[in-house]
DNA sequence: ATAGTGTTTGTCTAATTGGCCAAATTGACA
DNA sequence: TGTCAATTTGGCCAATTAGACAAACACTAT
């Protein structure tokens, strides 16, 4: 295993691998229009809110989101619009026809 | 668990999946600049060629690439240039100064 | 200080993934 | 047909992950 080329492409791939989880997807999608709270998305999806705060962590630790406590509530807001033009790309490949 | 929003973002987070591993990433790279076969690539990344074989397969499936058999080897070229496009921002999502 | 609300973290479990080796498959060609 | 080279697939193991529930933590406001 080529150490060097793993650790070239590793840290690259941790940041899509932090995308690459439906309701990541979907939390990012929301952010893009405004701030959200963590109980607000996780009755949306309708999932633990344990759950949720761990996704809104792992996007949190990537940098791709960011959050601020106003109150007793912690609202997220998307740090990199840019995230959103993957999508149209992703888009792309998933309505090649083969 | 919201079934609605998961079948939305499924699909989509299967193709960051897809992409979502340092070897697979530099495949992409590899791709970019022109075909390779499953040999030479499991070379330079120092892999077991059947681990290879099946992250070929990984970005197959997700047709993300394109395999193509020569005599008995096969080549793979990439089949969505846009897919690179992701990494600028993907790079910019990663050196944000904190 | 105490209660109450909202969020995060510990722990456990089931499922998925990446790695290697060995075996099976494919296709070219003698 | 049989052999050889290249690739894929089966099987196994170790590591990681998502999910729920319960407990801990952080803050606000009595």
């Amino acid at each position: 295993m080529n150490q060097e080329i793993i650790k070239t492409y590793q840290l690259e791939a941790s940041v899509f691998k932090a995308m690459a989880h439906p309701i990541r997807l979907f939390i990012i999608h929301q952010l893009q229009k405004q701030k959200h709270g963590v109980q607000e998305l996780s009755n949306i999806v309708e999932i633990d809110i344990s759950t949720m705060s761990r996704h809104l962590d792992v996007l949190k630790r990537h940098k791709i989101i960011d959050g601020e406590k106003i109150n007793n509530n912690v609202f997220y807001t998307l740090k990199i619009p840019c995230v959103l033009e993957f999508m149209v790309c992703t888009n792309k490949v998933i309505n090649q026809a083969k």
